[in-house]
DNA sequence: TATATTTTGCAACACTGTTGCAAAATATAA
DNA sequence: TTATATTTTGCAACAGTGTTGCAAAATATA
C-alpha cells in the first residue's frame, strides 16, 4: 500500500509532510517517538508542523499513541485490518518499542457503571537485542 | 497503619512534607497527580521539594507511578502484602484513576529472549459516576 | 485569474519535571 | 551544651514536550 493510498483513505490532502510521515511510519519497525520521526525528516521543517501533523493523524485514527512514560511517547501507523489491540513491548535499555501482535488483551472485570474505550498494555523489561 | 510507621519502616526520616504525603495518599481512594497533591499541601511547600519526595518515595518504592499520557502521571501508595499488580481505570471524563485490584494482568508471551520486569495496564473509559 | 481555505513557519508560551547552589533544618560527635 | 557534618529545603534558572496566535505561503475552489 502506498503512502498516499493512506492519506486519502482517510480523507487528507496529500502534503510533503504527510506523504513523509506516512512513508516513514510505514518503514519503521517498530513505534517511533517524535523526536525519532524528526531525525528521518528534512532539517528544515518545523516541531511545530510536525506535532500538528501526528495530532490530526491521532484524530483520524491513522496512527495510534502509546505513551511509555512522561518523556517518552511513541507513535505506530494503524493497518487497516490488523488488529490494534494488543499489548506493547518497551525496552528499558534501548527504549524501543514493539508490538505484541499475538498476545490479546485480557478482558478485564470492572464494577457496575463503568464503560470502557481502549485498553492500554505496556509490558517492561529487557528485548532480545539487549540481553545479549 | 500511621504515616510515620511507613517512613521508618521504609528507613526514611520523618519531615513535615513526607508524613504529610504519606498522609494524603492514604486517604485517598484513588491515585493522585503531583498538582493535586499540592492542592492537598500548604502553599507555601515548593514545587521542586514535592518533586524530590515523590522521586524519593519511588526510588524507595513506597508509591507506585501510573503515567496515564503525557500531561497525567499519577502516583498511589503502595500498601504491604498488598497486589500492586493489577490494571488501573482512567475515566476520560473526570481523569481520575483507581486500581482495579480484583483484575489479574494477563500472562504475555513473549518472543524468545525478552525479559519482563514490570507490567503496565491502563484501561480508559468512564466511570460510574461520569455514565450517569 | 481571483478568491477562499488550508497548511506552514515563527515567536512566544504553558506545563511538568530537573539541576545547582546556598540557606535552613536536622542529626551526630565532642 | 556546643560544634560539626549531613540532610533537606527553597529559589532561580533551565530542559523537554507540546500548544496557541498570527501572518505568510501553498493549495483548492469559483
Amino acid at each position: 500500500m502506498e503512502a498516499n493510498d493512506f492519506l486519502s483513505e482517510f480523507g487528507l490532502s496529500r502534503t510533503a509532510i504527510r506523504t513523509k510521515l506516512v512513508q516513514i511510519l510505514m518503514d519503521a519497525n517498530e513505534a517511533l517517538s517524535s523526536k525519532e520521526i524528526e531525525a528521518f525528516l528534512d532539517d528544515n521543517i518545523d516541531r511545530v508542523t510536525l506535532y500538528r501533523t501526528i495530532k490530526l493523524f491521532e484524530e483520524k485514527k491513522l496512527i495510534h499513541k502509546i505513551v511509555v512514560d512522561e518523556q517518552i511517547t511513541k507513535y505506530r501507523l494503524i493497518k487497516p485490518n490488523k488488529n490494534t489491540e494488543h499489548p506493547h513491548f518497551h525496552c528499558v535499555r534501548c527504549d524501543k518499542v514493539v508490538c505484541l501482535p499475538d498476545t490479546p488483551l485480557p478482558c478485564c472485570d470492572l464494577p457496575e457503571g463503568f464503560s470502557v474505550s481502549n485498553q492500554n498494555t505496556i509490558i517492561e523489561g529487557t528485548c532480545q537485542k539487549c540481553n545479549k
